[in-house]
DNA sequence: ATTTATTTTTAGACTAGTCTAAATAACGTT
DNA sequence: AACGTTATTTAGACTAGTCTAAAAATAAAT
């Protein structure tokens, strides 16, 4: 049996290669906060079990083996981010901390009656693509806000996963599919200016937050599809208080799936 | 923190005391599929920990410390059984192997929450007894099916976690809330007869499975308060396959808590 | 009251995962 | 090309949990 120290090192190796980033012993040991010496030991590990190809000094790559369980688990955590905060009344930036464990422990079962429930979802909470059952993920392309340029976009993705951040984020009203203006950038030292579509007032970001944002161009020039028809609204379990519920959850049937997953 | 291992201990000292049965190494080592040995480490172990009070050869009993926490794992086994089996449409002889290994995972917040949703339930699927947030337990007097006469009964618990049992308990229609006459013992060897109420045909249950059965006297002439009356239906997730929603899972509102646990 | 059988404890070893501190390799400068 | 800095690996140790086999204690039976 796999271990569930394991799957989280390979998903935080997954994550470096998500990020082109080479999966170094010091950047997986922070990611995980581990001594880097742990990390060799491990490297050492999965190697001889054939998860990753390691060579000393140089850094590792996943095997197509390691590869397919890090997507495993990676699905899980993001599925089960979902079932937290649609089903479970969780807030957006409570659903990690529960998913991180969570993740090892579920049963196969339990993965796909909330998939199915789900309605086969491939979008987490924080506008992460879920994988599905193969392993294969729905990438759509987005751009860091930190380069855009001024124009029309739509929130798609958060990458941070600290509670306060996403807090943060909610209480700006900047959660994944909401529209906005991109007005200047840089005039104030620093800081973004935006405005959210149909606000009146204009409101400011700074850089720092606006690295974990990345956004998809909507300018209702370009392909503007069905992309405002998306309140799909599960009954929660919460018992009081209303949370944000971060829409831009778009669902794929289970059907229509793609092919395959390329090995590298 | 305590872990997963020390939390399963404490649960099968708690339930051997249930049953006051001593807590002898061999049995509890029996009940956790561990060798001896490691059953007499961990006794020091915990007692160290003041978990349990332990004299070698004499066997062992639970602290009100441990006590507390065991009942903590307990009631969150019980209580995510439940859950499994209500909103997430499991089969009552499915609930047991996922919530054992839950139960060590879910944070506080989890179980708060589904315990709010399920209306502050004191029983399980199988009839067994919730504890409350405080350890309290509201164990109300049944009788082993083995032990009872010839009468009217009602099933309260089924005390056995074995999923081929529980699924045979199932399709003889049993599970707990069932109302029964039991009609003769052991006229034919090694079987009862009994006639759910309603019923046309009496049908035979055999002696080893009475034995995990544990009922309510009902007879219509003694204490039949509303107790016809628990049909409280929660819609639950299941995907497809009607499952058998064991019924008598009584509720209690979390205010009108009963007082105290007694430290034994 | 011995002897025999059962239960429990000890002794010693193993695995997974981690750490700190020291040694070594790789890298970026002069 | 030699030097100092940074990253990585090695060496050695520790904890939690487990095992098997042998020793010791308790309980049962002659
Ligand atoms: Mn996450
Ligand atoms: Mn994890
Ligand atoms: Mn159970
Ligand atoms: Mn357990």
């Amino acid at each position: 049996m796999i271990s569930s120290t394991v799957e989280n090192y390979l998903k935080a190796f997954l994550r470096l290669e998500d990020m082109n980033k080479k999966a170094s012993t010091s950047t997986v040991a922070r990611q995980l906060s581990v001594a880097d010496a742990s990390v060799t030991d491990m490297l050492r590990k999965l190697q001889k079990g054939g998860l990753l190809e390691y060579k000393p000094y140089y850094g590792a790559t996943l095997t197509a083996e390691g590869r397919r369980l890090a997507l495993r688990i990676l699905r899980r955590h993001r599925l089960i981010e979902l079932f937290l905060h649609k089903v479970m009344g969780y807030g957006w930036e409570e659903v990690h901390d529960e998913a991180e464990n969570l993740e090892h422990v579920v049963s196969d079962l339990f993965v796909e009656r909330i998939d199915a429930y789900l309605g086969y979802p491939d979008k987490d909470p924080h506008g992460e693509s879920i994988p599905d059952a193969t392993g294969f993920r729905n990438e759509d392309l987005d751009i860091c806000l930190l380069a855009a340029d001024p124009g029309e976009y739509e929130v798609h993705k958060v990458v941070n996963d600290q509670p306060e951040f996403l807090a943060y984020i909610e209480r700006e009203s900047l959660t994944p599919g909401t529209p906005f203006q991109l007005l200047e950038k840089g005039s104030v030292h620093g800081l973004l200016k935006l405005k959210i579509s149909g606000r009146s007032e204009p409101q400011f970001l700074g850089i720092e937050a606006a690295k974990y944002l990345y956004v998809k161009a909507t300018g209702d020039r370009l392909d503007n599809q069905a992309r405002r028809s998306k309140q799909r609204r599960k009954k929660s379990l919460q018992s009081g208080g209303e949370r944000g519920e971060s829409p831009g959850t778009s669902v794929r049937r289970a059907s229509q799936r793609e092919p395959a997953r390329r090995s590298k």
